[in-house]
RNA sequence: GGUGGGAUAGUCAAGUGGCCAACGACGGCAGACUGUAAAUCUGCUCCCUAUGGGUUCAGAGGUUCGACUCCUCUUCCCACCA
């Protein structure tokens, strides 16, 4: 049971620190009935969760089936005091109400993976916005500048010139205080996050509590484009509230590599499963399309269900492998005659009647599967089907 | 506080008085190809009913026939010194 359990806890993780501990935790529930907690910290400045994201929320699931309260930790107090340098760009400040609005979609999001009566919802601000300073330099004498430096975004940017603002030091500390605090037995993360983890256990003896926090690792999912890690202001990301049949697409057009990788992280399917559909695939038994194609089917009933996900698959067929029209098509009107790139703007197909102009030039712009070729062209009253590539469509009626 | 360097399109980054709507890279969009929205190749990439017009190079002024380029002030950033 018990080894069952150590495996599937350490299934696609990067690094444990302390295994025993979380083997004594699951012996001690197995054993004894006894429950223990598992940390992890979430940010709220984005409300939209992504895959990276889901990584770490079915691990906390699967601690969960073995006896864990997840303590949901919301990183309310940072997220106010911001990032004031962060990359290049000055990281908004977020205002109170903006947070608790991102919160509840950001937990419900969640809770289509986590089992909401196993789960504790904690704001670090509850108890790091009532630090004094007394508080806050005692805190911070557990570090010295050179450990801090030796983390590694900060000595890249240091040794590259980009600005690091004093108050991100206190970052890796006020995370760490939230572990001596919480009394944490487990925390997980990501593997950017390993400095601040182990920050956890440090503090945690230092303000003596008796056993450290066990540290699980998670790789970071890569995003859509295979190489960078899936985050919204990249634009790679798949997101939990996307519609299905954004997901499914989105599922279908990572890379056979990558492909490996999402099972791996995302699927529920066994190791073992996941290995015999390699060696189809090698063996050229089984077309990996077919392979992505459940995967896509697998993420997308997740987050909907079962038919939505089926009638994705279909819908992506339609389109792309048959390159028919899609069912749901948005609509517009207009009452007089209008000329065709405009026409194209307000149908929200092109940002510009330049960038309009440019694709009726180079021959992506169809009306009624038929190529546009003139680009000063007059809609006179009638309905139109527009398209613009191949995946962008709009109706439209004119009077 | 002192000294020096910097701010250019979505991002990075060329451009040091007219050849600049501004090289290049990445990204993005379109075309071809494909099991795919992948890879690869090609074209495009400020706005405007447009063989033309308008607005851009941190901001505000100035010099000049003409400024991204020179001058002044302002804002922000970086480094070194204290």
């Amino acid at each position: 049971m018990i080894n069952e359990a150590l495996r599937e806890i350490d299934r696609g993780s990067a690094e444990i620190i302390d295994n025993e501990r979380i083997e004594k935790l699951l012996k001690a529930y197995f054993e004894e009935g006894k429950t223990y907690t598992v940390k992890a910290g979430f940010d709220p400045t984005a409300p939209d969760l992504h895959l990276g994201h889901t990584v770490l929320l079915q691990k906390l699931a699967i601690f969960q089936k073995y006896g864990a309260r997840v303590q949901f930790l919301i990183g309310s107090f940072t997220a106010t005091i911001g990032d004031p340098t962060g990359k290049n760009i000055t990281r908004k400040v977020l205002s109170k109400e903006d947070i608790i609005k991102n919160i509840s979609s950001y937990t419900t999001q969640a809770f289509k993976i986590l089992d909401e009566s196993k789960t504790d919802i904690v704001y670090n601000d509850d108890w790091l916005g009532n630090m004094s300073a007394a508080d806050m330099i005692t805190l911070a004498s557990n570090l010295t500048v050179a450990r801090m430096l030796e983390r590694d975004d900060f000595s890249k940017r240091f040794k590259s010139n980009t600005p690091i603002a004093t108050s991100e030091f206190m970052y890796p500390l006020l995370q760490g205080y939230d572990s001596v605090y919480l009394k944490s037995d487990v925390e997980i993360g990501g593997t950017d996050q390993k400095f601040n983890l182990l920050m956890g256990r440090q503090l945690q003896k230092a303000y003596d509590i008796k056993k450290q926090q066990a540290v699980l690792m998670m790789p970071i999912l890569e995003g859509l484009d295979g190489v960078q890690k899936m985050s919204k202001s990249l634009g790679n990301y798949i997101g939990v509230s996307d519609a299905p049949n954004d997901m499914f697409g989105k599922v279908l057009s990572i890379s056979d590599d990558l492909m490996w990788r999402y099972y791996e992280l995302l699927s529920d399917k066994s190791l073992d499963e996941i290995e015999s559909l390699k060696k189809g695939v090698q063996e050229q038994t089984l077309h990996p399309k077919k392979v992505k194609e459940d995967l896509a089917l697998e993420i997308t009933s997740r987050f909907h269900n079962g038919e939505a996900a089926q009638s994705a698959k279909a819908e992506f067929e339609k389109v792309h492998a048959k390159s028919q029209i899609p069912t749901d098509i948005a609509e517009f009107r207009v009452n007089e005659d209008i000329w065709i790139c405009k026409a194209l703007v307000d149908c929200a197909l092109e940002p510009s009647t330049s960038q309009a102009r440019r694709d009726i030039k180079q021959g992506g712009v169809k009306i009624d599967q038929v190529k546009v070729s003139d680009d000063k062209l007059q809609l006179s009253s009638g309905e139109y089907l527009l398209q613009v590539g191949k995946r962008k469509f709009a109706k439209l009626k004119v009077n």
